[in-house]
DNA sequence: TCATATATGTAGCACCCGCTACACATATCA
DNA sequence: TGATATGTGTAGCGGGTGCTACATATATGA
């Protein structure tokens, strides 16, 4: 019984996850996923496309846990909202895909391609989710500079200064 | 007439910044140095020592470069030193910095070590500075999670996405 | 049944990787 | 002057890279 594409995908991806993206080789990848290299060329074609594949992957897992966190209907200030994206993403379940996502904008500045293309359909469904829970929409573009700032301050090793920055903001916005 | 060191980090640097952090490998390096491999290693020790000096390197003249920005000592409102942030990072010769520093954040936060310091000191550093040029010291983390967001979407290639929200934080400041 | 399509193992190619051994030049200092 | 320190070219080692050639097993469909 031959492996799934899907199946293939979650292992890879995992790997990914836990091991960085431009670092990922293809005997490695095999390994884990629990076959050859010689089988992901033979799947995937080339290297490339199957990291980009893998990008694609995670964006949708990442689209599905952003779904998966807010199961209500109910509108929210932009605050309020921030507050629950905020949370999850300091969740260690999330903060792998967070660390790729970080490394794939550095790359899609870069390189631009492929990779600049999943980059922005990443934000362009974030921003999405984020304009559906939120009172007033237009308030989407905010709400994510918010969270990416966090982030960023986040995964550089500044928790405490994320934290402050968005207490001031509170505080701001009174 | 041997070359000096800090000649050797201006060039290496420069090609890290044209050509990412990760993939740069030290023969490419020495080529755009002038020198050999063998070179490299000689002065540095080791390849991961040569890229912890590099990255030292483009952190101080980050440092420089943001002193360069502001000359008078006029202390500013978060608002309008975010705007003179803002400008900067847009600028063509800053850019390639930011890229390296976002790559960086994503390699921190995953493997720790030398390159986690970097990134903490890197943000520490931009805290000083950020706090130096405000009236509200206090208002530095603030500041620095606006930059940092703005940025990756930026990055990621959603500028207007960027722009917006930095529109809608000032109507919400008032 | 038999040809074709799909799938997979084995071996290996050409090249790149970080790094080193060795020889040798030049510079410095006792 | 002679020993020692510093710098540099040449060649190459062992191993990893993406990818391919070839043989072959199994499944599918006429």
């Amino acid at each position: 019984m031959a492996l799934t594409t899907d199946a293939l995908l979650q292992s890879l991806s995992d790997h990914v996850l836990a091991h960085g993206l431009q670092t990922a080789s293809l005997r490695p990848l095999a390994k884990a996923a629990g076959t050859s290299d010689r089988m992901l060329i033979y799947h995937f074609g080339s290297k490339e496309a199957l990291v980009d594949d893998v990008l694609h992957y995670i964006a949708d897992r990442m689209a599905h846990d952003l779904t998966a966190l807010l199961t209500d209907q109910r509108s929210r200030s932009a605050g309020a909202l921030l507050e629950n994206l905020w949370q999850a993403a300091q969740s260690e379940t999330m903060r792998p895909t967070m660390r790729i996502w970080l490394e794939l904008v550095a790359i899609a500045s870069r390189e631009g391609g492929a990779k600049a293309n999943v980059a922005d359909q990443i934000v362009t469904g974030f921003l999405d989710w984020t304009a559906a829970h939120l009172t007033d929409p237009e308030d989407a573009p905010f709400v994510l500079t918010q969270f990416e700032g966090l982030l960023v301050l986040q995964e550089a090793g500044h928790a405490a200064t994320a934290a402050t920055g968005l207490k001031r903001l509170r505080e701001k916005l009174g």
